[in-house]
DNA sequence: ACTATTTTTTAGGGTTATCTAAATTTATAA
DNA sequence: TTATAAATTTAGATAACCCTAAAAAATAGT
């Protein structure tokens, strides 16, 4: 069985690898658990020796059949979590991320199929992001940035690319939703930013790094 | 902040103190905790130097006013925890202390103060146990075992003493469950082993044992 | 090609929670 | 009261995880 703590380096992998493809550097993930090269180095060895990474000194890592999968397992609970908290507690989406950062690590293969029912199969957590299911497959999405709409179109948000709690609040407050219906009302070729319509009533203007990290279906 | 381990301690010295009356010696505690007795001894200087407990070498250990009641927010947590698996999963009551071991360890006060609302602040846990409130406080139930209701006299069963899965499993078989009626139909003056009638309908035999780990109201 | 810089690993420790075995203290019983 | 038994603590280690500082390897710049 895993520790807390593998099962972290294993998620951290998977997300900075850009779900499984390219190779993650020890600093990187150092930076990305909070913690010092010299330690990722002691784990890289622990991880690899069971067999959940490939790991080649000085050239990072990369996760193994059984370590993605072990990888995916964690984040199906993470966001059947997420799911959870906002749409039976009441949580905003804000709230859920840290909470779910524990639940997580709770061992329980009934516990996660009872939830996955309680919750009616989940396809998305409460930003967007696609449930694994219990097999370990992603739901496919198909999704651009915000960024790359044409002026005049419209679209649906359906995801955001980043779940920090500034960014969600800051969404929140200018009226940005999942399901919410955008058009590009405007676009400033200077900076890139955009003012948009939402739902055909309330009026926004975004940024270009705002426009960058909200993913649409059109 | 308390480890995963600290919080064990409190909430075992708690129980096996008859909720915090007398002290609880080593031993007593590393049976407890399926550990030794020396562990037992590294982590009582640790408590005590923290003021959770008050600890008298050779003489056991008993919980500060802090102690208890961390004691009784982890309790808390495992009752509510327990409830949820049950009315909202659908775990059958033999199936839940494992999982909520682990879950009265998570730490949001505002998870912890949803999820009580979600459940509609319920009084008692799938066991019959009292629920203690946000402050520490413990309902009072008025509770006699079954091994001592008279003969012909009616009760109802309101919790169980002890929850461990085969006997839970052996009740749910023989037709005893949370607020059932029972009628003490004869008891063995030999080995106070009872016959009783459940619901008026269903009949059971059960040991001196068995009947002494059955709470009623009368 | 050869330094200088950056990245990564190794060396040497520290902390927490555990253990077994030995020493000490308390309890029991002749 | 004094020896023996039982309970408890202390001593000495180990494993997991983390750290800083030093050494080694890879990369970049001239
Ligand atoms: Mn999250
Ligand atoms: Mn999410
Ligand atoms: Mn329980
Ligand atoms: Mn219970």
């Amino acid at each position: 069985m895993l520790s807390f703590t593998e099962e972290n380096y294993l998620k951290t992998i998977y997300h900075l690898s850009g779900e499984g493809q390219k190779a993650v550097l020890t600093t990187e993930l150092a930076a990305g658990l909070n913690t010092r090269p010299a330690t990722v180095t002691d784990m890289l060895k622990k991880l690899s020796a069971k067999d959940l990474i490939a790991y080649e000194k000085y050239y990072g890592v990369q996760l193994t059949k059984k370590g993605k999968a072990e990888a995916l397992l964690i984040i199906r609970k993470h966001r059947l979590w997420e799911t959870f908290l906002v749409e039976k507690l009441g949580f905003t989406w804000d709230e859920v991320h840290e909470v779910a950062e524990q639940l997580e690590h709770i061992q329980s293969p009934l516990l996660i199929e009872k939830l996955d029912a309680f919750l009616g199969h989940p396809k998305t957590d409460p930003h967007g992001h696609p449930i694994p299911d219990k097999t370990g497959k992603l739901p496919v999405m198909i999704q651009t940035p915000l960024a790359e709409v044409d002026v005049k179109g419209k679209a649906t948000i359906s995801a955001v690319r980043h779940a920090s709690a500034v960014f969600l609040q800051y969404l929140s407050k200018i009226g940005v939703y999942i399901g919410a219906t955008v058009q590009v009302a405007e676009r400033n070729e200077f900076d890139r930013s955009v003012q948009i319509v939402i739902d055909g009533k309330k009026k926004a203007y975004l940024s270009r790094e705002a426009s960058e990290n909200i993913m649409v279906e059109k």
